[in-house]
DNA sequence: CTAATCACCTGAAGGC
DNA sequence: TGCCTTCAGGTGATTA
């Protein structure tokens, strides 16, 4: 469910809420939701910074880091006015406040650890880093033999997009979404890289995207979803070209694009 | 190194 | 109505 546009309006809702206040009590309804060799008690802990890398939620506490990742339907829900149906770990704060993480698939993961690098080691720059520039973005498309679709999936490269965005992003650059990373031309590879941060940035003034679970910490959907040129219009014709949108497995994922506007380099 | 497949889960939608 | 299959904003392990 949720990439990095929907990770963001989240955080952004959280942080001026849940900054400096002290975790009382966690109730645990789904153990597994908590990576068992993480499990240490977060109960006297106070959060004293909300930041976000890719689609993990860092919470930095006095001691240690919570770190969140929503997978495919998870939710954190802000003294949410009735109880989830799939309430999955509930968190008493100090003053009453409440954060209800639910989560229909129960994919969604909690880590507490000392340092963040324990859960992310393996991942790369968050999609919107100012390190991370157009520069940088080419050297690492120049290195890749994979695919571009796989390669942005990957978060080991640049982290954030997912499955929405990717195709929306390739659209846009007019990249076919079989092209060879290590093939793209510079042009190209720099028309992806400017889409992608107009895509994630538009996605983010829009709250995100609500194709089925997503909801933002006030239980509010997103708008982005109105906007999509070829995520789930398959069949429907190319806002550029007229051609028909299709939708076909390209790295194991459902992948929308239109066979006539997105060139493919390589293979 | 890359690619493909399965596993983890539940629920919605479509075919018959 | 009901049963069966397929699919879903993700990622990690395993196997070619």
């Amino acid at each position: 469910m949720p990439e990095l546009p929907e990770v963001e309006t989240v955080i952004r809702e959280i942080r001026p809420r849940i900054t400096g206040k002290k975790i009382e009590k966690l109730d645990v309804l789904w153990p597994k939701t908590f990576e068992h060799r993480f499990r240490i008690p977060l109960a006297g802990r106070t959060i004293v910074q909300v930041d976000r890398i890719g689609k993990y939620i860092i919470l930095k506490l006095d001691k240690g880091n919570l770190i969140i990742h929503l997978r495919m339907s998870g939710q954190l829900l802000l003294n949410p006015a009735a109880i989830p149906a799939h309430l999955r770990v509930l968190m008493h704060m100090e003053g009453g406040l409440r954060m209800a993480f639910n989560d229909v698939r129960k994919f969604g993961r909690w880590y507490f650890v000392q340092s963040e690098k324990e859960v992310l080691k393996q991942i790369g720059m968050d999609a919107l880093a100012p390190e991370l520039t157009c520069t940088v973005f080419k050297k690492m498309l120049k290195k890749s033999g994979m695919g571009i679709k796989a390669f942005l999936l990957s978060q080991r490269f640049i982290a954030g997009l997912g499955n929405i965005y990717v195709d929306e992003s390739l659209f846009r650059s007019r990249i076919h979404p079989l092209s060879v990373s290590a093939k793209l031309s510079a042009e190209a590879a720099g028309r992806l890289f400017a889409e992608i941060r107009k895509v994630l940035n538009f996605a983010i003034d829009q709250m995100g995207s609500t194709i089925s679970d997503y909801r933002d910490a006030n239980g509010k959907v997103g708008n982005a979803q109105n906007f999509f040129y070829v995520y789930q219009q398959q069949g429907r014709p190319c806002v550029t070209c007229g051609a028909t949108i299709l939708k076909q497995k390209i790295s194991g994922r459902g992948t929308h694009f239109c066979p006539e506007c997105q060139k493919l380099y390589g293979r």
